[in-house]
DNA sequence: AATAGTTTCATACAAGCGTTTGAATTGCAA
DNA sequence: TTGCAATTCAAACGCTTGTATGAAACTATT
């Protein structure tokens, strides 16, 4: 078997395992054993466990942008430089949505390993998401272009309820699903996605000052 | 020592360290020493570390869900049986923002240690969430009475995405600062909830069918 | 066909984990 | 003070983890 194939075995075999499952749950033994090579492999292969994980997260996250990025660059042209909000809201939502909602679970394994690594930091990514960073500001960048007269705090808000409602209706579904006794339709992922724009855009465009401020309640 | 200063020191130094660090990175050795008693004693107090942390999800989530509904049970008798539904998502939104947003971190680290434990599902945790799903639905019920005509379906995913809004503003605060190269305070707490509950209130009050249908770019 | 360089494999290793043990210590009633 | 039960403690247990090793198998060039 040649070098590349057990690599790319590995490395599959990590994504789904992890996709599925929480990243302190997942040995060496469990990556080998998925990807049918010896347990020596890793380390000859990626040098450390820790390593094989950096690589894919790398990997997987150039990928995602990549999607992202070009979702938006489509939306930016077809507006003549500056997009639709929703547009560009959709574009930083829908594919990781339609990612971890396909029912195809080979193809969603990469969605669900991204979704999993922002969330549930462990340090050998921690240490490398700065990169994430970059990332999202070129999509602050262009809902700033969307609503030129929008504060910038304002932008970075929505930016983050977007992310929050795409991340948490992936993580949560379960939640979602048993709470609504199944009116909750996860399976429609166009309808799902078009919830979470429409919010999105809604949280963006309300008026940066609630007229209503908050009472604090019983807090001594 | 008697038996309950013991069982009290291992429980707090429990909750400190997993409020800050990934359950999978806390071992009880840690813990023990955090609460300076010796390593025997959580497994002759609580059985296991499984039962330890369970008692300690089960104690706080008592906690939490008593705070959440007194401010339910209050906006509710104000406004004579129906709650405005800002006040319904206040209430449930609140409580956890205020906790971890809290600068005395002593205070914060039972609304922390609940967060993650909703973030971060390990085996023990996940078998007794469907006391949150009881919790929520009260809730659910709330909300459905402050609007009596909006569909059960579009209820569930305006508390689903108010929950996303305050999950994901505590988890992901230091990707929201950093982003936003300071411009969002989340030291301003009550400016925080009132954005959360704004959000939520508006993603609520939408249309629940969105007349932009989302099209479906490039998937093959 | 022989050889040099990769890659695989079974196996072992040290370290860390949660848990157990049995003796020492403590606290309190008689 | 004595005696008994409850609690603490140091030490060790068995197990799993990531990693290292050296021999075996394979590949490819000459």
């Amino acid at each position: 078997m040649s070098t590349d194939q057990t690599r790319l075995a590995i490395l599959t075999a990590a994504e789904r395992l992890y996709a599925d499952h929480s990243f302190g749950d997942v040995t060496l033994r469990d990556i080998v054993s998925e990807a049918q090579v010896n347990l020596a492999a890793v380390n000859y292969h990626f040098g450390s466990k820790d390593e094989l994980i950096a690589e894919l997260y790398v990997s997987r996250s150039i990928a995602l942008n990549r999607e992202r990025l070009a979702e938006l660059k489509a939306a930016e042209e077809a507006g003549n430089g500056r997009a639709e909000i929703r547009d560009v809201i959709r574009a930083l939502v829908g594919p990781p949505l339609r990612g971890c909602l396909d029912p195809d679970r080979q193809r969603s394994a990469a969605a669900r390993f991204m979704i999993r690594a922002s969330a549930e930091s462990v340090p050998v990514i921690r240490k490398i998401k700065t990169r994430e960073i970059g990332h999202l500001r070129q999509f602050a960048e262009a809902m700033q272009r969307s609503l030129p007269e929008m504060p910038a705090a304002d932008i970075y808000w929505g930016l983050h309820f977007a992310l929050a409602m795409s991340h948490e209706t992936i993580n949560a579904n379960e939640r979602l699903q048993r709470l609504s006794g199944g009116a909750c339709d996860l399976s429609d992922v166009n309808g799902v996605i078009a919830r979470v724009v429409e919010a999105a855009t809604l949280a963006l465009t309300a008026p940066s000052a609630p007229e209503r401020a908050a009472p604090s309640p019983s807090t001594p």
